[in-house]
DNA sequence: CTCATTTCGTTAGGTACCAAACAAATATGT
DNA sequence: ACATATTTGTTTGGTACCTAACGAAATGAG
């Protein structure tokens, strides 16, 4: 962010996701994973095959973003993209083999959410988190509105 | 951000850049103008001429990501980017008239900043800031040691 | 049943970000 | 002076994000 926000909550949101964004990039990049992927994988291996369209939503990402970072994972060969029988528009997402392997020597990742948060006062925490709630959802409103 | 962290800093932070960032870009689109070439051009217009090196530490970027955007910007006719007399590697940047022209006619951002935070407790944002701050300043130490 | 609508995934085109490697210009150390 | 850094900007290749537009499949309303 610019010089006029250095000090606003803006900011700071950003230089805070990037820098996690990075220390996580940095810590797969030796396995050729990035971020993003990371969360695919770690969906599939924690709860099992997921539907494309549920993980929209899970992730939180475009239908479109989605769709190129499977592209890579399966790319890979570490995901198989498969037709779910009833519903033919709909796919299914697995980890294939290889997939179940590399997620089994993948790092821990918790200690960038502990290297970040951790000593510091859970009210504060509490007091972040809902600031950002509140400006997010403004934001979104306000984003809303012009599309209806 | 994923399910596991739907209540998290992280999680939040992501979700306040990136809603702040479409609402921008959003208000941009018609005037053909990205949020980073926003940036830009708010610098040169409210600081004049620039040197590209300053730029990058002003406004927190990458030199190579900086070199993009301001390949755009000179692209798009807005920006002058010429080697400054002394130091032939460096070069400084400024507006041409269609980028002054432009600038006038862009509407005032500052409404976004405003629907975000405007009625917060002040004392709340401090310990918001003071937080991201903090967890961003860990994660950029981390960062730091591995490449050293 | 049929036509219109909605849902799901992809493609195309664009922005913004990064790391690594390069070239040119300048600065530094001996 | 001269060889070795360091600084500055670019290029290349990759990730992650978006919108808009498209096609195929399913759903709904008449």
């Amino acid at each position: 962010m610019s010089g006029t926000e250095v000090s606003s909550v803006s900011g700071w949101a950003k230089r805070c996701f990037f820098a996690g964004r990075a220390l996580m990039d940095k810590t797969l990049r030796p396995h050729d994973l990035g971020s993003t992927q990371w969360y695919v994988l770690w969906q599939l291996a924690t709860n099992g095959p997921t539907a494309q369209r549920d993980l929209v939503r899970i992730l939180d990402l475009e239908r479109a973003t989605l769709s190129g970072v499977v592209a890579t994972l399966v790319r890979k060969g570490l995901v198989d993209q498969s037709a779910s029988g009833k519903d033919q528009r709909q796919r299914t997402l697995q980890l294939t083999e290889a997939g179940k392997k590399l997620w089994s020597e993948l790092p821990d990742l918790h200690f960038i959410q502990d290297a970040a948060f951790s000593g510091i006062d859970p009210a504060d925490l509490a007091i972040a988190i809902r600031v950002l709630q509140t400006a997010t959802g403004r934001l979104q409103d306000l984003l809303g509105k012009g599309t209806e």
